[in-house]
DNA sequence: GGGTAGATTGAGAGTCGTTCCCGAGTGTCC
DNA sequence: GGACACTCGGGAACGACTCTCAATCTACCC
């Protein structure tokens, strides 16, 4: 790993990767690779799913889409904001709520500083029912 | 799902549960399913992948273990023990702190509350660069 | 505008984790 | 001890994902 090479990221805007970014962008929730390929031919894109993935792949890497694995295990991705951020799952329905929580950002720092870690970035994911799913189970 | 069956988690304790809980339970960390099944195979206990894999979701969903998906999209398994931790961990030489924080703790609850889920858990990792790893890093 | 180097694409085969199937084996209860 | 249901394990099947490589496209220079 060399300092010195300066990364630009330059990746090309071809017609394959504007349309994964249009899909992602019109998407409100997390979608597998899977769906957005299937989408995407479906409204007349050709784009192969070998496409899909490298270019999610990209994106998760340079920060622009959030990553994350369904229950089933499978990979799913959403455009994020670029202001970090954390999920709150249900673990019934899959709803996801975005949180912004400097607190935790603040613990991170503390926790880093104090077993003399620098450059931490952190992952944080809440896992647990949601108000409707928990009414619906005590229903029963 | 019917209501009223009273699912009694009667699950027989046989050599290959025995073996696989004991696995569990001497392993500090996040295994996957194959790591399980070859520690097993290695210590001449002959378990089939199938069953590993039966048992270990069986346990996961009675609780018994937590579960998480690596960066691979590989399962992991860890028996969930009493002493809730979570880990720093080195990107370049792989060392990890164990650390137990309330302050999450308590954060993740709130989160929860403010959000109207319940029975939530959590998952943290903060990834950094040791103080060692950063001292060599500079010095190049 | 034309030419060129290098990045990007896509079809399909390959890899790997996980689940399913079903005959054989084992534990439990009477 | 015997019957019966639960459990096991090997291997095939499945599905997500990655790799390969020739063809194509884009940015850049002249």
């Amino acid at each position: 790993m060399s300092a010195t090479e300066e990364r630009p990221t330059a990746l090309r805007p071809t017609r394959q990767r504007v349309a994964i970014t249009d899909a992602l962008r019109s998407a409100a929730d997390f979608q597998s690779a899977q769906d957005i390929h299937d989408n995407l031919r479906r409204a007349g894109d050709k784009v192969g799913l070998a496409t899909v993935y490298r270019t999610l792949q990209a994106m998760a890497e340079s920060g622009e889409v959030d990553v994350r694995h369904n229950p089933a295990g499978e990979a799913t991705y959403r455009r994020c904001s670029e202001a970090h951020h954390h999920h709150l799952v249900c673990r019934s329905c899959g709803r996801t709520v975005e949180i912004t929580g400097s607190a935790v950002e603040r613990w991170a720092h503390a926790i880093a500083d104090e077993h003399g870690f620098t450059d931490v970035t952190h992952t944080v994911e809440l896992v647990g029912l949601c108000a409707d799913c928990a009414a619906a189970a005590a229903r029963e």
